[in-house]
DNA sequence: GCCAACGTTGGC
DNA sequence: GCCAACGTTGGC
């Protein structure tokens, strides 16, 4: 899960412990909060537009997908006319802290390590706020955020 | 701050 | 349903 330091960063999460994740306005994204993300799955923590960007810790999902009350407050940052309590148009999840790395597995880092080729948050033009690690690619990077070998 | 890569919108 | 225009994301 992806977010500019700006907004929020590991260390919130860390203070806070949990926090829920609304204001994802994108369907692809949308579609893996509503039915994909289960309480308890594990998180990669990624800060985008970040010097350096990448993954700065670990979170878990605490409660999986419901609607996105931010969508139905006229005035909200996040409404969205379109969506309804009968028929929400978006999601959120609520995630909890589990780990701060001690330095940040770089995009660069994870672009130069190998068993990571096809890692999407790799790829040119990937710009996905949620994406789907697979379960070598998230041992991965744990293990370099930890000051491991991959 | 630039700009490439996407996603969305809306005219036709 | 095409596609140009526009808005956003995010690496650099």
């Amino acid at each position: 899960m992806k977010c500019e330091p700006a907004a929020y960063t590991i260390a919130d999460l860390e203070r806070d412990g949990a926090t829920s994740w609304e204001g994802v306005r994108n369907y692809q994204a949308r579609n893996m909060l509503r039915g994909e993300m289960q309480a308890g799955d594990a998180v990669l923590f990624y800060a985008s537009n970040a010097e350096p960007s990448g993954v700065t810790g670990l979170a878990r999902i605490a409660r999986g997908g419901y609607p996105d009350h931010t969508a139905w407050t006229k005035g909200h940052k996040y409404f969205d006319e379109t969506s309804s309590k009968a028929s929400p148009t978006w999601y959120m999840v609520d995630i909890e802290f589990v780990e701060r790395f001690p330095a940040v597995v770089s995009l660069e880092t994870l672009k130069s390590t190998k068993g990571l080729e096809n890692m999407l948050v790799t790829r040119k033009g990937s710009r996905l706020s949620v994406q789907p690690v697979t379960k070598a690619e998230f041992d991965i990077v744990t293990r370099l955020g930890r000051g491991k070998r991959p």
